[in-house]
DNA sequence: GCCAACGTTGGC
DNA sequence: GCCAACGTTGGC
């Protein structure tokens, strides 16, 4: 199983938002290292749902339970979109402050790199987030 | 609200 | 195919 973290402004489309709709498709990605990640990941796989912009923090975690597809509003045909599932809530969201001075999580592709959207996490990161998350 | 970082676009 | 101009993201 691999691990992921997918970025949403709360303005925009929020954790709470996915509880409710208990099922959503990731729609409006429009950059090709985000795409890419997403035509990667496989049903089952699990990520991180951080709110940017406002809370910086991670506060769930989610599944992928529908394989990357082609994203109808985009007109050109190239970028895709997965369906995700809410899992649980973190216990208490970790915020970008934490992760940023964390020995494990300083050098989190999502750290290194601002702007994507939807980024890689290693076993070992997912393991250290949920450990801050949820206290195990 | 500002602006740095960085991805994309389009003229050449 | 280079690169300047432009647009967007997202932290601060």
């Amino acid at each position: 199983m691999k691990y992921w973290l997918m970025k949403s402004e709360p303005s925009a489309y929020a954790w709470e938002q996915l509880v409710k709709d208990k099922r959503t498709g990731w729609n409006g990605v429009r950059n090709y290292q985000a795409n890419n990640n997403m035509k990667a990941m496989a049903v089952g796989d699990r990520a991180f749902f951080y709110h940017s912009n406002e809370g910086r923090e991670i506060v769930g975690v989610m599944e992928i339970v529908g394989p990357w597809r082609l994203d109808p509003s985009d007109d050109t045909g190239k970028f895709g979109m997965v369906d995700v599932a809410p899992v649980a809530a973190l216990k208490k969201p970790v915020t970008l402050d934490v992760i940023k001075t964390h020995p494990l999580l300083a050098d989190m592709v999502f750290v290194r790199q601002g702007r994507l959207s939807v980024s890689p996490v290693t076993a070992a990161e997912w393991k250290a987030i949920e450990k801050l998350g949820n206290g195990k």
